[in-house]
DNA sequence: TCTTGTTTTTTGACATACAACATACGGTAT
DNA sequence: ATACCGTATGTTGTATGTCAAAAAACAAGA
């Protein structure tokens, strides 16, 4: 083998400004930080983050695609604000998509990834402890990124990812019922053992419903937020 | 009534430069008018289509969140080339969406709705005799906006809207295969019968097995391309 | 032919400018 | 005071020009 072709030394893609910002915006808004319905000034997100008006308008796109930014031409932008009918719509399409994944990867994943999965959800069970958002965030990503890279389906993965951007943004509010996140725990251990098993169907109905009782838990929250 | 609160005269909101730019990336990519693996330069794209090149990169952002187009860091852009296993990903999340729309609108939909979408299926079979890929995708465009409004789901609505240009740019080649063409208007017919008779689970799979069809066709032509 | 150095192309990012549109403000007439 | 109207101000939408950094193409020498 020659160097030239040796791609094992090779220094890692850095992420480009662009990408960085798209995403710093991104955790601003799933952690609440800017809530929803909050009117984002493209000079103040200037200089707040130290970029030009050019690449911050590009991620803006971005988070724009995504549904977490509304538009209104000549207006501008704000943090979106899930209407009831739109929390349920996004629900609705987490537990199809996700309960795809489940299947994909009860299906396909490798047993270094079913050990791994199970492994992230330990970890997550340990910063249900002593909660913090960026960390609860960071830990459920984690959870997922396994997830997704078993099922061995990037597009489902990419859309999903999505999703649960919009999704933690939700959460903030309605996840500080500590019951729920106990319950919460005890269904994704289920739900590995579940892919532990190899068994498919279960795997699936487990994800569907753990996604149903999120979004019941979510909708409550939401709905008393629009008395 | 006051004349201000009256919005029935309002000029249409013109579509924005940008998002024509977009559309017509879009459009350009779905006709094979860019075929995969085409490298899009932006000083020509910029001199191509008359606008700058701010708005122009705004544009691609769009389509590369949609995943029609790759960016390669400092090399450039060009068109996605989809390999055997990104279609299947897309197949497999287009019939998992597309099946949970039509659950949706056989549950949802109006009679109204119902109606147009049996008569905008009467139009694609009539564009499918003097074929025209813009002509085609335009009314397989109007079937769809019908089924994902009646599904009344708008963000699974937004995602296949995404899939959908990647499935027409797939299908520029695969389509061609006349026999085909027939049986997926049989099966559209047969689809929105079982709509009409509001059988959310005939519906449902009726709707993965014509995606499932679809894919098949696709990937035949796919995996011969890689030779 | 292989290597190395140089030029060209292309993207990534920034600053600035200005028109279009929207909102807020303030004055004027009723 | 209140409704009306014009103006000032703020914000977005779009266009230009500039520069650095990376990649690719090319050319020259061993």
């Amino acid at each position: 083998m020659t160097a030239k072709t040796d791609m094992s030394m090779r220094v890692q893609t850095l992420p480009g400004l662009r990408e960085q910002v798209a995403e710093r915006l991104r955790m601003a808004i799933a952690t609440g930080r800017f809530p929803a319905g909050a009117r984002l000034i493209e000079r103040e997100l200037c200089e707040m983050m130290g970029v030009s008006r050019t690449s911050l308008r590009e991620a803006l796109r971005e988070l724009q695609a995504d549904g977490l930014i509304t538009l209104q031409p000549n207006r501008g932008l704000s943090v979106s604000v899930v209407s009831e009918k739109t929390a349920r719509s996004i629900y609705e399409v987490r537990a199809t998509l996700e309960g795809l994944a489940a299947r994909l990867f009860a299906r396909n994943a490798t047993e270094e990834q079913i050990k791994a999965l199970h492994e992230s959800v330990d970890h997550l069970s340990q910063v249900y402890d002593n909660f913090s958002a960026e960390a609860f965030i960071a830990a459920k990503t984690r959870f997922y990124d396994i997830l997704l890279e078993g099922a061995g389906n990037e597009v489902a993965a990419e859309m999903l990812r999505r999703i649960h951007t919009r999704v933690s943004q939700l959460r903030v509010v309605s996840l500080s019922s500590e019951e729920r996140a106990r319950q919460s725990i005890r269904e994704l251990r289920d739900f590995v053992s579940a892919l532990e098993d190899r068994d498919e169907q279960r795997a699936f109905d487990i994800c569907v419903a753990h996604v149903q009782a999120a979004a019941k838990a979510a909708m409550k929250t939401i709905s008393t937020r629009e008395d």
